[in-house]
DNA sequence: GACATAATTTTGATTAGTCAAAGTAGATAT
DNA sequence: ATATCTACTTTGACTAATCAAAATTATGTC
């Protein structure tokens, strides 16, 4: 049986390995994620490997192997499917939502989480438009990009926000920043660090790059 | 911040004291219930004691300090209603929720609590027939008797099932020994150690007396 | 190629929780 | 009153997870 500390650092090292493309995480790139000192990353790369979670290259990183990607993938369903009860049932604010199922994830048996997936209709995508993996370990790669690289008068629809700082998520509700919304792009500013987006109720966003990156969109065909 | 194993230790020395009403619970219940060595449940009393959880009097047991019997009160009031949940939202079995609500007591908040109690409607019992302590950490102690303190030819209305063993509990299920159910005692047999009851429709069902002790019951006038 | 810098690993220490086995104190029986 | 038995406590050992700080390795710069 893995321990919760041992499911965690699967389940974020599997989010890096999916957002960076990359294969192999670095010591530093595991240590801030989980928020230990390198050291702590280091010892636990050890001990996971022992275990057979993941193969480790010393001073290069991780990979999971087969077993630890298969367990990381259970926990990324389990903590989507989660997050999506606490919005969709008990109505809690996506803002809240990700720490609870944080905890929550480590407790709910695959037995419970069967149940759960059937009792809110199997939902394919949770609260913040990120894709719930299959209960085989599949999960749907989204074709979409960044707004910071949306140029100008394109319209576009939010699909997903990959951040789970509660201040952000909360500017993120207010201004309509949400999965499925559309948006078209007033102006882009490099020089600035900004861009500027318009609903389609006329009412305008301004939008550093640096958050632009944690939100995903598609071109939308009007 | 409690660990769960406080936790553990705290509910079950609370259920202990509510089951035999008398404050102090000994060493050796305490390593019963919590299915540790005797030297780690006086090593683990010790350390609750520091923490001002419990008052430990040495070779005589623990007994939870007001602070200890809050948290202890709320980790029932979690384990009764996650099981409610189980059962009426997700579809349990009544023999197999008491294990999974084991470890999700410990991973739910008081704020998704809440949102949890209110979307069940805030129900006074588990599906066990047990109270549920009110928020406030109030909890109905039930007039019921063990079933085997009746005598032959009353009536009785179930009123809770007070054991977690599965085997027992679909036993239970099957026979409709159930919370709310109405029977009557047949026959008592002391020497056999053994006694008879009959629903209303007619069924008859044997229960040894050890059994019968974990049944709950009140009489009941028809 | 040597030096500075950044990333990583090692070392030594701490805390929580546990067990096995040895020791002790109280209660019970003769 | 002494011996015995049982419950409880102590001791020593172990694992998991963590940090701080020192040591090492690799990288990039001049
Ligand atoms: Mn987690
Ligand atoms: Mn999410
Ligand atoms: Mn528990
Ligand atoms: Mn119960």
């Amino acid at each position: 049986m893995a321990s919760s500390t041992v499911e965690n650092y699967l389940k974020e090292i599997l989010v890096v390995t999916l957002e960076t493309e990359s294969s192999k995480v670095s010591m530093g790139q595991v240590s801030k994620v989980l928020r230990v000192t390198p050291g702590t990353a280091t010892a636990m790369a050890k001990s996971l490997e022992r275990d057979g979670w993941v193969s480790y290259y010393p001073r290069v990183g991780v990979s999971l192997t087969s077993k630890g990607k298969k367990l990381a993938m259970s926990m990324l369903r389990r903590h989507r499917l989660l997050e999506t009860f606490l919005v969709e049932t008990l109505g809690l604010d996506w803002s809240e939502i990700h720490a609870e199922a944080e905890e929550l994830e480590h407790a709910i048996s695959e037995k419970v989480l069967e149940k759960l997936d059937e009792f809110l209709g199997r939902p394919r995508f949770d609260p913040h438009g990120d894709p719930i993996p299959s209960k085989s370990g599949v999960i749907k790669r989204p074709a979409s990009k960044p707004l910071s690289e949306f140029s100008e008068n394109m319209s576009v629809r939010i699909e997903s926000i990959v951040d789970q700082d509660k201040k952000f998520l909360k500017f993120a509700r207010k201004t309509k920043l949400v999965p499925g919304q559309i948006f078209k792009i007033l102006r882009v500013e490099e020089c600035a660090d900004a861009m500027t987006l318009k609903t389609t109720k006329g009412q305008s966003i301004n939008l550093g790059l640096r958050s632009a990156e944690k939100v995903l969109a598609l071109p939308f065909e009007s």
